[in-house]
DNA sequence: CTAGACCTTAAAGTTCACTTGAAGGCAAGG
DNA sequence: CCTTGCCTTCAAGTGAACTTTAAGGTCTAG
């Protein structure tokens, strides 16, 4: 039996710490499939939190909403991902590559705002790109 | 002399790969502070590149417009920028800090999805917050 | 003098990701 | 019965960051 894990939008937007019109909103945008109903309410389990998560997960990692369907859409299959689907998880885990590489770049920047007191912003932009084009990206393989 | 230097906004935006709206934009949103005129024409020096360039740059990075607007009345002034300022600089750089660990589990989740083919997300979702707890940050964009 | 490329402004339009509002249904407690 | 709290739908509103449109001014070449 499992009728604690059927939770309605009040109690799943609680535990998500999210409003309802916003699970609504992800359902609506084809992000949480086909909601069960009873009678009129809708009913999740606990996998939607799951799901609530990795939405939310993905979108500081950039990630639309379209985009993010689409990833959605390479699961609950038999068939293993499509091979457009792996095209485009590959190109944005390289987007996520960049997105590391600018944002340690940016941590530097800060770090030289905070320290260098510069009165020129150029001197301080320069470790925006240094030399531009080679991001010699050594993203650290942590752990 | 630098009549070489004086740059028009059409050359402005070629340069730095931006339509003229938006860097007419950027003035009206006070990003640019005050733009010279030659007759009704805006004329840009050089810097004005390495500007715009930061604030693509903190674009990226997650920052609002009001943010770097903020970012940037940190300099060109004989004062050392304002303890407010550093506060602020401060706390967007452990935002950068922090949205640069989503972004390596983001990796992780993506190769995850490429190689594991689970068939339940949250077998991969696991990945997304390894025991981490509700981490609330001002990570903006996408918004 | 006219064509074309460039610039000007102000206002309205667009997209994304939601939120808010209006109007109402259902079930439990007092 | 009535209030309270939760739920429903659909439409319209919001804010951020631009873009587009309309109506025009300026400069240079032919």
């Amino acid at each position: 039996m499992k009728p604690s894990s059927e939770l309605r939008i009040g109690q799943v937007a609680r535990e998500a710490g999210m409003r309802t019109s916003k699970i609504r909103y992800y359902e609506s945008v084809g992000l949480l499939g086909l909601v069960q109903r009873v009678g009129a309410y809708r009913v999740y389990g606990r996998d939607t939190l799951d799901r609530l998560r990795f939405i939310e997960f993905a979108q500081h990692a950039g990630f639309t909403i379209d985009e993010i369907r689409h990833l959605l859409e390479g699961f609950g299959r038999q068939t293993s991902p499509s091979a457009r689907w792996q095209t485009m998880a590959r190109r944005k885990l390289s987007d996520v590559t960049r997105q590391i590489a600018r944002a340690h770049q940016m941590q530097n920047v800060l770090n030289a705002l905070l320290t260098c007191q510069c009165a020129q912003l150029s001197e301080c932009v320069q470790l925006c790109d240094p030399a531009s084009q080679s991001v010699s990206v050594t993203v650290a393989r942590r752990r």
